[in-house]
DNA sequence: TTGTACGCGTTATCAG
DNA sequence: CTGATAACGCGTACAA
């Protein structure tokens, strides 16, 4: 797509190399060095950590940097110390709504302690995830993981490298931040059981995903808990067309009220339900999970499960850089952060057919 | 946040350094050349052009580098080449779904060209945008800019530096992306005017947006075309809150139709009129731009003026690739991409009030 | 406190 | 076609 000509290389008159790094390249220490009457390692000293100089050679070099225009060379700072200031965050989905805040969260601490993230979408494949994650690993300090779809071993693998942290799964012996998904299922089943939901489905998300499992437990003993009978369903894929297709087992199940592995499958029940002529919630209540962007544009509104995915990166976020600054042996375990219900239109009162 | 307790470092009985750098770090072409039994230097030519070396030798040299797993180290060799086989992107705002298919198709072309993207988010701030710009030209070998809000002169003095691509904005002298919204307005207007409509009303997005007066003149002009009466109203941020708050001035503008800078204020705005008790379309007719994730969740959904962003990311990849592929003297100027109109249920004919 | 000298892993420039 | 050697820009023992 897009592609340029490729015939008409022929008649190039001046090959113009713009962008070029010759004459004046950017300035080095060596540079400030120079200008300041020092030795280069002076600066590289002044530079890097305050107060191993005196007092008047520190403002010295500080303004001959400031007048050169000088930036420190991140590679060059990179092959000695073998730190880049880096650490990457890989999600299975860029265009997944319930990453986020989590991207939000982990670049807000990776900027706030001088840090850079650098985003991977790993295409919703294990393989993809582990291939960018192994890239990845060669120029980054420290890795976050969210929702991986790969393996247990290949993450305590590459946490054999460097650092890395999980969100949304937990993993032996590497921290993990995980939503606590108790609180939050336990209020939406103690608000079904309310409003006269005898039986509950619950559509569940990829096999491969420990949060999906999570949940279903959640919702299986808080159904128990609540007297209420459960029902675990399937689904084809964890979007709002796999939302569609789910509409028929949901019907045929006899449940009255659903949970959804995410807003997404909700979604797309909820218009395919609509589309049957089913009204909502007065014949079925749909709950979600992750309060998405744009769970509240449907008609009605979505009710959902919200885990503080904000937290979560930015949770992720401080572990690891903790770890980086690495005052020693901390091993933060795995940090669980609270749900909670976000009730909307899609729940409520059950009315029984005439 | 999520601070770890820091008085139990007092007890650490084995400083365990994981992650050290000690030991049996990664190989290098020194390691290889070794296991070879040839000099360094033809590991490195044999590893980076290929055909630069017997075939023999080149052959055993790829062996060795498999067997001792060798990976190259991206800093030590951007270091005498100045290059990274990287380039960034940043964006206004990561959460914004209009940039998704953006990214997704420069995510796209970048890997498919063995390069790695990095994302950035602009916080929706000139200045930030700026800084991060700034930060991003050490590491990376070029620059997308999706939407910028920064003045033409930093994008220009940012691509004296390295090549630069600029999306949704035309800068002179820089080589740019935009779709073309005329095809896509002349559509809507067309439709509007068939419905019955005779004032359309198009509400504006940021002052600094290049985009956003592109599409009033394309209204304007389309509406002089369809002798529809065109008025222009503010908005406060092109958000759904922002499309919440125009709705008064809608109201007061006597406009049967409305075209919005984006779809979030239209979601926003038809939210707010349907509050207030109006039916859409019966009585006003909505239309976006961008057509977003979510765009069709509302009731009813929404007509909107689609952008082939994804065209847009990857085309700009193209671009900014070739250039750096450097065969010469390219200046691709500006690339044009069709907009077109995706007619849903929030625009239709207009019912009189009796 | 500051200067000296060397290493980090790779590519580029020469000879051979 | 291949081997030696010098950069690339910065950190850091070690010595002064």
């Amino acid at each position: 797509m897009t592609e340029p000509a490729k015939p008409d290389v022929a008649a190039t008159p001046a090959p113009v190399k713009k962008h070029a790094r010759d004459g004046k390249s950017s300035a080095t220490i060596y540079d400030i060095a120079r200008v300041a009457g020092v030795n280069p390692s002076t600066v590289s000293r002044a530079l890097s950590k305050p107060g191993r100089v005196s007092a008047k050679t520190q403002k010295l070099i500080e303004d001959a940097a400031a007048e050169l225009n000088y930036h420190v060379n991140p590679f060059a700072r990179a092959l000695p110390t073998g730190r880049t200031s880096t650490f990457g965050l890989i999600v299975a989905d860029i265009t997944n709504p319930t990453f986020f805040d989590i991207i939000r969260g982990a670049g807000a601490t990776a900027t706030a302690r001088d840090y850079t993230l650098v985003l991977a979408d790993s295409a919703e494949s294990a393989v993809t995830e582990l291939t960018t994650a192994r890239r990845m690993m060669a120029t980054v300090d420290g890795l976050i993981l969210a929702s991986p779809r790969m393996d247990d071993d290949d993450i305590r693998a590459l946490a054999r490298d460097k650092p890395v942290v999980v969100i949304n799964r937990e993993v032996d012996g590497v921290p993990c931040v995980v939503p606590d998904v108790n609180k939050g299922i336990s209020e939406a089943v103690r608000s079904l059981a309310a409003n006269g939901h005898k039986k509950v489905a619950y559509v569940a998300g990829p096999s491969q995903s420990w949060m999906s499992a999570q949940r279903w437990d959640g919702v299986r003993s808080a159904c128990e808990w609540s007297r209420l009978e459960a029902v675990r369903l399937e689904s084809s894929k964890p979007t709002v067309d796999g939302g569609r297709q789910a509409a028929r087992e949901v019907l045929a199940s006899g449940a009255t009220a659903v949970l959804t592995y995410n807003d997404l499958l909700a979604i797309g029940l909820m218009r395919e339900l609509q589309a049957a002529g089913l009204m909502v919630p007065d014949q079925i209540s749909i709950v979600g999970f992750d309060d998405i962007f744009g769970a509240d544009f449907t008609t009605p509104p979505l009710t959902t499960v919200r885990s503080p995915l904000g937290e979560c990166g930015s949770g992720a976020a401080t572990i690891l850089l903790d770890h980086l600054a690495g005052t020693g042996a901390e091993t933060p375990d795995t940090l669980r952060v609270e749900t909670e219900l976000v009730l909307r239109g899609s729940s409520g009162r059950l009315i029984p057919a005439k």
